[in-house]
Parts: C-alpha cells; sequence; structure tokens
DNA sequence: TCCAGTTTGTATAATATTCTTCAATATTAT
DNA sequence: ATAATATTGAAGAATATTATACAAACTGGA
C-alpha cells in the first residue's frame, strides 16, 4: 500500500520494497545525481541505467505518475522548490543545527580523514600490494588487533570468496604458534594496527617477516612499529569527535584493494562466486525455520 | 563579436545587445528562474515567455546551440556541476588520473553515498536508538549476516567494552535456537542486513519481533524485509564500482551511534574502559613471546 | 527437473517536440 | 507617407520521444 504523493525521491523510498531487479538499477541512477539524471529523456535515463526504455516507463507508473513527461514536470517543480528556497546547497546532512548535531560533525571529520588517507597513498604501492594479493599461488594471512580483527574479517570475508588460500589468524591465542611456524617465502601477511599498537601483531609480523613473508600493513598517521617489517603500508587518519578511532579510511581502502584484485582475475572470481551462491541458494540452509 | 562557450547565462549576457524585443523578453523568463525555466519544452518556454516557439528556436541559434536539445543539455550538465555536494569536490585524491584511477572513483562513490545516508537519517530516530542502546538495564543482541557479520562484531566489540550485557549472536547456525527462545520484552536486537537479504536474519527478527524485543536495524537503500519489524531503520546507500556493495556508510552510522553512546554514559563507560586497559596491558598475555 | 508466473527487452505504433518555411506585421530611413 | 528591412508567429513537415504489445529470458516453487 505504497503512499501516492511526495517528491520522486520519497516515493522511490516508499516503492523500495516492491521494484524488481533493473528497476532498482534504474533507482539507483535516479537517485545518483539527483534529479538531474531523470531531467533528460526517457532513452537517455534507460542508457545510464543499463535498462530498457519500457522497464523506465513502468518504474515511473509504478510511482504513480501517468507518464514520463508527467514525472519530469515533478522533477522540475521540487528542483524549482529548492532552488528558490534560500538553501540553495543540496541538503546532505542531517536537517537541524547543521554543524552542530554529533552526525554531521563526526561525518566532517571522517571525510577530512579520507581525503588526508587518500592523499597519502602511492599509486604504485597501491599496485604493488594488488598484485601481491592478486597471485593465487601465494597464500595470504589476515591478521588483526583487538579491534581492527572486525576490518580483518572483512578483509577476509571478501577475499576469501574471490581466491584461494586466504586465511585469517583469529585472535585466539592458542591458534598463533601454528602460524607461526607455518609461515614461508612467497606468504603475504595484511596486518591491521592502529594505535594502542599491540605486541603480539609486532612479534608477528616481526616472524612472519623474518621467514620471508611479503607484509601489507594498514595502520594509522603514528604508524604502527610493524612498519619495520612492511612490504607496503597505508597510512590513515583516525581521529574523530569520539572516544575511539575511526577505521573508515582503513575500511574504505580494503574495500577498494578487494575491487581491484575482483577485478583483475574476473574470470576466476566470477567462477567462485558463481559456485559459492549455488550452495547458499540451494541449500537453504534455514528452510527449516 | 559574441565569445562562444561559456554557460547558458553568460551567453545570454554576451548577446544581451544583439537581441530584439521578444528575445529579450524571452532572455528575462530564462533567467528568472535559472535554469528550471529552460528544461521543460521548447513549446513550454514560449509560452511562459509569451512568444512564439521559433523566437525560441532562433535565440537558441544565436548563442551557438545546435537546437533546443542541445541548450537543454548544457543546462543539465550546470545544473549537475552546480547541485553536486560540496562533499565530493575534495581536493585530496590521490594525484595521477584524477578521474580515473579507481582509488578516486570509488572514494568519490563512498563520499556520495555517506551523503545519501545521511540526508536520510532522521534525528528523533538516531535518539531514539541511542536511547535503546543506553539502558544497561536492557540486554543488547547483534547480529549481522554472511558479510556483515564483520560489522556486527565492529558493533559488538564497541559496545561490550563500554557496557555490560551485550551479545554477539554468531552465525554458526547451532548456536542459535538457544538465543531465539532467549529474548524476552525490553531486549534490544541489533541487526545488519543489507541486499542478498538473509532468510535467516528474517526470521530471527520476526522472532524477536514476537517476543517483544525491539529491533534496530542497518540495511540499505532497496530495504531488508526486517524493516517490518524494526523500531529504528538505519538506510544507507552501499553501491560502488565494485563486485560488492561498500558498507562503508553503515560502518559510519555505527561509529557514531557509539560515539553518542559513550558520550552519554561517559562515567560508566570510563571506569570499564581503564579496568579493561588495566588488565590488557598489566597482564602482558603476550610476553612469553 | 520442469512448470507457472514474473520480469525484461525488442519492435513498433502513437504521440509529442522541434524546426523550417513563409506570410503577416512591425520598425526604420528617407 | 512609403519603401526597405527586420521581426514575429502560424502552420505543417521532419524528427524525436514515449508508450504499448508481445515474445524471450529468467525465477522460484513443486
Amino acid at each position: 500500500m505504497a503512499k501516492i504523493g511526495g517528491t520522486v525521491s520519497q516515493r522511490l523510498e516508499n516503492h523500495a520494497r516492491q521494484l524488481t531487479r533493473s528497476e532498482r538499477q534504474l533507482c539507483d541512477v535516479i537517485l545518483q545525481n539527483y534529479p538531474v539524471s531523470g531531467l533528460g529523456t526517457i532513452t537517455t535515463l534507460a542508457e545510464t541505467a543499463e535498462v530498457s526504455t519500457p522497464t523506465v516507463a513502468r518504474l515511473i507508473q509504478k510511482l504513480g505518475y501517468k507518464g514520463f513527461p508527467e514525472f519530469q514536470q515533478a522533477l522540475r517543480s521540487e528542483l524549482d522548490e529548492k532552488i528558490s528556497s534560500p538553501l540553495t546547497k543540496r541538503e546532505n546532512w542531517v536537517d537541524q543545527a547543521p554543524d552542530q548535531h554529533l552526525l554531521n560533525r563526526f561525518t566532517k571529520a571522517v571525510i577530512e580523514n579520507i581525503g588526508q588517507s587518500l592523499s597519502r597513498i602511492d599509486p604504485v604501492e597501491f599496485e604493488q600490494a594488488c598484485d601481491l594479493l592478486s597471485s593465487s599461488d601465494k597464500r595470504v594471512f589476515v591478521v588483526g588487533g583487538r579491534i581492527t580483527r572486525a576490518l580483518a574479517d572483512y578483509f577476509y570475508l571478501h577475499l576469501q570468496i574471490v581466491r584461494e588460500n586466504v586465511i585469517h589468524i583469529a585472535s585466539t591465542l592458542h591458534a598463533w604458534p601454528h602460524h607461526l611456524l607455518d609461515f614461508r617465502p612467497g606468504d603475504v601477511v595484511v596486518v591491521f594496527d592502529i594505535r594502542r599498537y599491540e605486541s603480539s601483531t609486532l612479534k608477528l609480523s616481526e616472524l612472519a617477516s623474518q621467514r620471508g613473508a611479503s607484509i601489507i600493513l594498514f595502520t594509522d598517521q603514528w604508524v604502527s612499529p610493524v612498519a619495520e617489517y612492511s612490504t607496503v603500508q597505508f597510512t590513515n587518519h583516525i581521529t574523530v569527535p569520539s572516544a575511539w578511532d575511526s577505521n573508515i579510511s582503513l575500511m574504505l581502502i580494503v574495500e577498494i584493494v578487494v575491487a581491484e584484485v575482483v577485478e583483475r582475475n574476473w574470470d576466476q572470481s566470477k567462477a567462485r562466486l558463481e559456485a559459492l551462491e549455488d550452495i547458499f541458494d540451494n541449500t537453504k540452509l534455514f528452510r527449516k525455520f
């Protein structure tokens, strides 16, 4: 029982759950650089979203517009409203108390961090990291600390899907010695270590290095001592208005590195992905509920 | 000698002296509520300005555009520029090939996502979520999916430090039934569910809801079906130039929520933090290496 | 595995928009 | 006042856009 009325974007949100795959794809594009993308012809929009014209027409009708022209008219009216109001700038922030609300202050800091972190990346090093992670004959170990273990896990989860030989060294102490003895030349160790650097992580890195492994380090602007042993190092800014540090920048780099690695071995990745989806979709592990 | 190029409004100004009476009338209308008035059909524009269609066509050509469509395209591009969020206009990209390198493209998308996600947050809901998570008499369960489990863990790791009664429901199937029976009114369940929504997560949420627990949902723009049972819902944009979705926005909100919760019970949080640091620093679990 | 139901795109018909021609009207110069 | 010139709009031809019907492809359930 979709509500009728409201702005185009509101309608899109209201219908979000009832949209089909390609309609979502389209919906994405419309919201992407809203509302400009919707102001061209229906064909242009369809092409941008890589769907067919009828798909656009159907979505528009689902939203309650009689046709594409009416939809465009709505967009123009919104734009008119928005532009003539004193706040010309797009309202990307939560409304109230723009510079005061924690949501805004925090986000501002994070974006600042992202910028800083990004500008410190040497594209060559980035390539190098991707090289190391792409060759599937090398084994990849991932290790995090008390908090960064979640990041390590996030990295592991993605990488492990697209290639073999990925191992997450969990922080459980008893699991360690085994791995330590196991490192050998050609191995790649991905280390996450931000301030309140952990001595255990350092020790592990030292050993790995001694045994000929390459180390990719994700750290903060004050740089973990692990840097001494690392082949590639990503330095991130992490301060935010909080009792804790922000790991957003690290996660961003992780996502980008993963994207690049997948891109490089797309055929292989795709095969693994599909195989996995099959398993998950067909076995339907939870049907019993 | 009218200069060619520049924005539509610039061109209009450059040609101002050479315009006829009705062309001026038209020009006025275009500049009136620029640029929206120019985004409809040529006929609409003509009618608004109370001139004929050919007059519009002629002016457009005088300005150096091949035809009305080209003129509109120019308007749209300008609008796009103008409207694009200040967030995306960062200077801090990695140097080479500013708009081409994946690092930049990806980051741009992420920042766009953050903006979109943030603008969807209702401060009241945010408060509500923090309320639920702050009262330490309520138990907090955290649950994620195949990938989002890392986020769930991240959230758990932070929250568990500053308050008691935080439980991470791991994805191991056998651990579940116990928790399911265990839910009771007053409990808070934090659910992470993004597309390729998982039926297990849905089922768990349904049960939790039935047993009177409040649900805080972190989902994507297409909205997990868990939304039906949720008390508070954070909707995030997650598309990036990658085979996978980006969880950055979710993590950002997580960090902010945590920051706020800590801020609220600062005394209590501080005490727990210090106690914990003592344990970690003094025992030096890894000295044996 | 197959089948029913849904989703999606191709082709095309229906419609709307843009552009051009040309005649009517206005403006200016003598 | 009149002719020469410039401007404007009506009408319709040329073009582009939008909507629809239908068939192919895909999905999810048995």
